[in-house]
DNA sequence: ACCAGTACCGACTATTTGGTAAGTGCCAAA
DNA sequence: TTTGGCACTTACCAAATAGTCGGTACTGGT
């Protein structure tokens, strides 16, 4: 049946953009194409792997579009679609609550003791 | 080191929403106080301990607050803090965009062939 | 010739996350 | 008295997610 039955409009799109870098992708193409090593480098603490996987399914799905120049020392770049501009430009106000929040969060986080992603 | 440094806000964001149902809740209690069995109506498909662990881990977090009303059949209820609260209004804009792409996003799920939350 | 860099693949492993199923203590309705 | 609901816990298990490491095919610098 493939349920998809979104009871609001973040499961859509969580549905698109859950994985740990896929934020963080889409964020750093909002401000222009970038190739693949740029982008490991702008992504800290990705693995290429990773970076590789969530891009090609991101490509896949349409919210970013792969360019290959062909060349024979490969040079790809990777650029936001339409969808995925209008995904980034929501993006914004959650992207602007976290920087208003920062520390808050930050501390929130250093004092919590469940072991999640602040290890 | 605990690396609490988030390069952009969306991860400050993922910090406190990262887990499957947290944004559900979110949005759930933003429309006023819901006790612990409303909720889980609510939130379909979520399981009765991942239910209450996201629960006990917003309350944690500082994004919601459980009130205990002392009662001998338990009767316990989680509104938003304004911390919450604020979240909520910035999850607003995603929401949206979601409901105006739901059936685009459908399709991309649909035609996935990745082993993802399709399932 | 040798090493480094480009973009990417695939096997293998580890961690995290989510889910099932059972149980607690107490009360109310059938 | 049996059943069911409330809020919640615990033990165990499955699946998703992420990470490491090694390899490909080719070029450019030294």
């Amino acid at each position: 049946m493939t349920e998809t039955n979104f009871q609001c409009g973040l499961e859509a799109v969580l549905a698109i953009l859950g994985g740990k870098w896929k934020p963080l992708v889409v964020y750093h193409l909002a401000s222009g194409p970038k190739r693949t090593g740029q982008l490991r480098r702008l992504v800290t603490n990705v693995s290429e792997k990773m970076l590789i996987q969530h891009l090609k399914e991101l490509t896949d799905d349409g919210v970013i579009r792969r360019i290959d120049f062909q060349t024979v020392p490969p040079h790809v770049e990777y650029e936001l679609t339409d969808f995925g501009q209008s995904l980034a430009g929501v993006l914004a106000p959650l992207c602007e609550w976290g920087t208003h929040h920062t520390s808050e969060v930050a501390l929130i986080v250093q004092n919590r003791s469940r072991p999640s992603a602040g290890a």
